[in-house]
DNA sequence: GGTGAAAGGTCATTAAG
DNA sequence: CTTAATGACCTTTCACC
């Protein structure tokens, strides 16, 4: 198993990606595969637990939440294992990472205002484990969310051997 | 149509959260509603924009991209109407949004190694548009992504007439 | 490949606002 | 009187063996 993704599970998660309710009598027509094979493709990447699981895409807006922001969570010291229970408890809080940088967690919010979003910081902040808060209003999205370019780009993920490093004006946040 | 989503509503995109693939016929055994009932709201919330689609969950890790960053990017005067364009080219970049805040843009990329998510990082910077980039790194996922808690709160989105602030420590960056 | 099940569409009736 | 819910019927399609 060299390759993780070859191009038949590709198209496969590519034509999922787009439309997630095509059966495999549905995709083995779209690909010009037989029925089995796709079957036995899906079932693979389900078992690899590439494909997880199958999701409506909901229109937030449309859905009454207009406002999206990105919050950034300063952690009190040794409570990053409570975190998750916290935020899960915040109705608006969409996900949640840990990352590096200044900030310890990185969330997603969305609510039905400004006026919503400020209760949720004040949730948010309300929380000892939780020290300091920077938010950032989402005006607009630019992209939309896919993992197709990911998928059918036609190779496997790149792994170079040489960094080559010619920019100069990217910054990873040490933490 | 005071209300956006009654429980009903709610109900069906809950379930169609956890499994898109379960049909008309399933979420009306669940629900115990009559399947013209449900075939009824679930065209609603099409033609409304609140169900836009049906995906896959991609597993990224299992799939080969194990390393996810968030990358803020500060665009060149007057560039902004071109990053979209800029941004869909890069293959690593999953979605991206204007928002506010000291950057302009804020990304997500997904890359299978942290060399590769160098490349991304280096083809970011090498277009003109983008004038900086800052990134912070993906540690983990403490709150997977989803909008159940938004849909099956019993209310309706809340918009508060008073405000009511009482926290402190929470800081919305101007930019 | 065949078969039982499920999906999607339409419609008349009935209840509720 | 308008809107929504329901059960029934139909045809096509799918998934499992």
């Amino acid at each position: 198993m060299d390759v993780v993704l070859d191009e038949l599970d590709r198209a496969i998660l590519a034509a999922l990606q787009e439309n997630s309710r095509t059966g495999v009598l549905g995709l083995s027509r779209d690909l010009g595969v037989a029925r089995a094979t796709v079957a036995a493709r899906l079932h693979r990447l389900e078992e690899r637990g590439i494909v997880i699981g199958y999701e409506a895409r909901i229109g937030l807006t449309a859905a009454g939440y207009g406002v999206q922001a990105f919050v950034t969570l300063e952690i009190a010291q040794g409570a990053l294992d409570d975190v998750a229970a916290v935020l899960e408890a915040i109705p608006g809080v969409l996900e949640a990472f840990a990352t590096t940088g200044s900030g310890d967690v990185l969330c997603r919010v969305a609510a039905a205002s400004h006026d919503d979003l400020q209760q949720t910081l004040i949730a948010l902040n309300q929380s000892r484990t939780i020290a300091r808060s920077t938010s950032v209003i989402v005006l607009s999205e630019i992209v939309g969310f896919r993992t197709m370019p990911l998928l059918d780009a036609g190779e496997s993920p790149r792994t170079p051997k040489a960094p080559a490093y010619r920019g100069g004006r990217s910054t990873v946040d040490p933490g």
